[in-house]
DNA sequence: GAGACTTGTCATGTA
DNA sequence: ATTACATGACAAGTC
């Protein structure tokens, strides 16, 4: 019996299936993890499954090898809430935790699978951030693409990459020249359309206002100079009279701008091709709007009043300037809704394409633990039938596996209990 | 010419 | 009340 309960206990593995307060050598706890072993104890009619080697006494070492022939990593460094799939109904009140706990001590060659499948992951990352990639590149495929339509005179190629504050009205530089240009071609002075208040006679804002117009001659005041006599002459390609403004925006930038930006947005890219003009551009231009468009659509609201309070404006006028703004805002905070929308679809493709591979994994994973838990299952029924055999009462009759079994007080000794009887003190 | 796609705009809701 | 922003829906243009 000594040598039998000694091979019994050679089952190292079964001594991680001992729960606290639990009998042992109880196996119903984990019948019930079992559906394929049936639950009436462990005899050895029990319905074995397919996958179970013939003989029952194999090796546990032997069945660890064949039932785990490659690694897996931990689903739960994967995701934490996946413990879920360890929730077999388990009678007695053992949570999944214990369960899964048992299951890692259980199965060493485990940590290393899982571990293999943690490292898969991360490689699934990688080719995450490839998708990702793609995508951006064919945002920037449309994002060198013009709107010649624009009606607020802005594209996506002038758009922020983001859509933040910062970059809507300060970081970004437009790539539009004709942003900041509103491409009025006539010769005539539209500053003579404007009364302009006397405090204001000669600002720069009234000289800046001219300057978003490419090829409009000013009216030249006592503190103007003509153009090739500006500081930024040597931009050699530049023959509009623009420098006043950007020598204006980078002296003063009060206006939200960046020095850079407004720099860049004065001086238009050098372009053979001559740019029709978009709805409100042709719109800005026939009502003389006197400054430019990217103006209108990027200066703070503040800015944007102060603007508007340096020039005597009809209704008209303001309201085309408001609609400008309010359009030129919603198109750039639709191009945002409709690339956050695009970086959702791939992020839950992404997302999708993980859980699939994770839950390929926890199956088989499954599969394998159920395997396993039958060979051990049939294995402590040989054993327990070996010890059994050997136990007999006064009379000589043996006990009733199904009416007794062996229990361990904390002394080390092993008593023949009763089954519906505990130990005190156990 | 039909259909998919892109982009701008409007209407509406929210902060 | 105003403003900015987000987003669905629609229209127009493009391929």
């Amino acid at each position: 019996m000594d040598l039998a309960w000694q091979e019994l206990m050679a089952i190292t593995e079964l001594q991680e299936f001992e729960v606290p307060n639990e009998n042992p050598f109880e196996a119903i706890p984990y019948l019930s993890m079992e559906p394929m072993v049936s639950q009436g104890g462990f005899g050895m009619s029990q319905p074995q499954p397919e996958s179970i080697p013939a003989t029952c006494d194999a090796h546990p070492a032997a069945v660890y090898e064949n039932a785990y022939p490659e690694m897996m990593p931990p689903y739960q460094r994967l995701n934490p809430h996946m413990d879920m799939h360890y929730s077999l109904p388990v009678p007695g009140g053992h949570g999944s935790s214990r369960m899964l706990a048992n299951t890692q001590a259980l199965h060493p060659p485990l940590m290393s699978l899982l571990e293999h499948m943690n490292m898969k992951t991360r490689s699934h990352g990688i080719a995450k951030d490839g998708v990702i990639n793609l995508h951006c590149t064919g945002q920037i495929k449309q994002a060198c693409t013009d709107d010649l339509e624009s009606d607020s005179g802005l594209s996506l190629g002038s758009s922020p990459p983001l859509a933040s504050p910062e970059n809507a009205v300060h970081g970004v530089p437009s790539y539009l020249p004709a942003d900041g240009m509103m491409g009025y071609a006539e010769s005539e002075s539209i500053g003579e359309q404007y009364r302009m208040r006397p405090s204001l006679l000669g600002s720069v804002d009234y000289q800046q206002s001219y300057s978003s117009y490419p090829g409009t001659s000013f009216p030249t005041t006592a503190n103007m100079q003509p153009i090739n006599q500006q500081t930024y002459q040597p931009i050699a390609s530049l023959k509009q009279p623009v420098l006043p403004t950007a020598l204006h925006d980078l002296q003063l930038n009060s206006s939200g701008l960046t020095r850079l930006g407004a720099y860049q947005s004065m001086y238009p890219k050098p372009s053979s091709v001559p740019v029709p003009l978009n709805r409100d551009q042709r719109r800005a231009r026939t009502l003389k709007i006197p400054f430019s468009l990217d103006k209108i659509v990027n200066l703070p609201v503040d800015d944007f009043n102060e603007l508007l309070t340096q020039f005597t404006l009809n209704d008209a006028q303001l309201a085309l300037v408001r609609d400008i703004r309010r359009r030129g805002k919603n198109k750039v905070a639709a191009q945002n809704c409709r690339k956050r929308k695009l970086e959702n679809i791939v992020h839950l493709e992404n997302e999708l394409g993980q859980l699939r591979a994770q839950r390929e994994h926890l199956t088989r994973e499954r599969l394998e633990f159920q395997q396993n838990l039958a060979i051990i299952k049939c294995r402590l029924s040989d054993l327990y039938t070996q010890v059994f055999s050997q136990l007999h009462d006064e009379e000589g009759h043996p006990y009733s596996v199904e009416e007794y079994s062996l229990q361990q007080t904390n002394d080390g000794n092993i008593y023949l209990v009763p089954r519906n009887t505990a130990l005190e003190g156990e």
